[in-house]
DNA sequence: AGTATTGTAACATTGCTGGTTACAGTGCTA
DNA sequence: TAGCACTGTAACCAGCAATGTTACAATACT
């Protein structure tokens, strides 16, 4: 099982925004569902919760989108979470009702839980130390 | 979305196995299965997983399941690994077919891949510094 | 031979993802 | 003020993976 491309797919779309040159022409949900060849709906779903994240503000109509930061202070942690592509703490599912007669039943969810939080930890800290703006530079620097 | 609790069960019932002290008491699929709160067609599925990757030996009939490692040698990155709960590299997706006429869609794959498998790996070497014997050890403590 | 158990196929259910249509709301601009 | 281009959101669909369940053949002890 894999983590939604909706991480991705919002990590592609704050690119498109961080590069946004021409202010002339409007980055709409229908544009950016061309880069990232999907449905405008599935893009606007996705600022949505970007919107509630604090990282972009959306002005309705012909308004356009933006960034509500540099991209230097947004990291890919951000992202991550504002996508909710994982409620906070449960990378890992645990089965859930384990006998509690048995003495592995009864005390395996605790003897389990703080490798599982490190090892998401390890994980989040690694997206925590990218930034938006490195994304962008690699994305420039191969073109 | 959340990583399979095929996991979590699987170091359950390998648990049980390291634990498994009357050996005159044999550990069915059944008797996992009423630990761990589920079908013991379940736990055979799994046990099958565990076999392949050479985890445990069952024996068919009333033959008993056994590791065939001490629970020291063995770490939580085995079984993670051993239950395909992500084929390899693979932890989360990317949207597939971005557009490759935008300077973003044509590169941000490669931009973001780097980043991803050190997340991954991150993830991944928490698991590898927990051994099986760790989690017996703990779960007897509690008791 | 009888019995308990494993191996596995087949199927149902559930829940999430991503795509799609539809339409009301919003705010420019002519 | 009417028209427009766009956003916000609800509703629905198909596809897929996880988990549970029934059923039954194969296996190897007693």
């Amino acid at each position: 099982m894999q983590i939604s491309s909706r991480f991705s797919v919002a990590v592609h779309v704050l690119s498109l925004l961080a590069l946004q040159q021409e202010n002339d022409v409007l980055l709409t949900s229908e544009r950016m569902a061309g880069s990232v060849n999907t449905n405008p709906v599935v893009i606007r779903r996705l600022l949505g919760q970007l919107k509630k994240a604090g990282l972009v503000e959306v002005r309705p109509a012909a308004g356009g989108t933006f960034l509500t930061r540099r991209p230097a202070a947004i990291t890919l942690l951000e992202v991550y979470r504002a996508v909710e592509v994982v409620e906070a703490g449960q990378l890992f599912s645990v089965h859930d009702k384990p006998n509690p007669a048995c003495l592995v039943g009864r005390n395996i969810q605790s003897a389990l839980d703080d490798t599982l939080q490190r090892a998401q930890t390890a994980l989040e800290q690694v997206l925590a130390g990218v930034t938006l703006q490195q994304v962008t530079t690699d994305i420039v620097a191969k073109a």
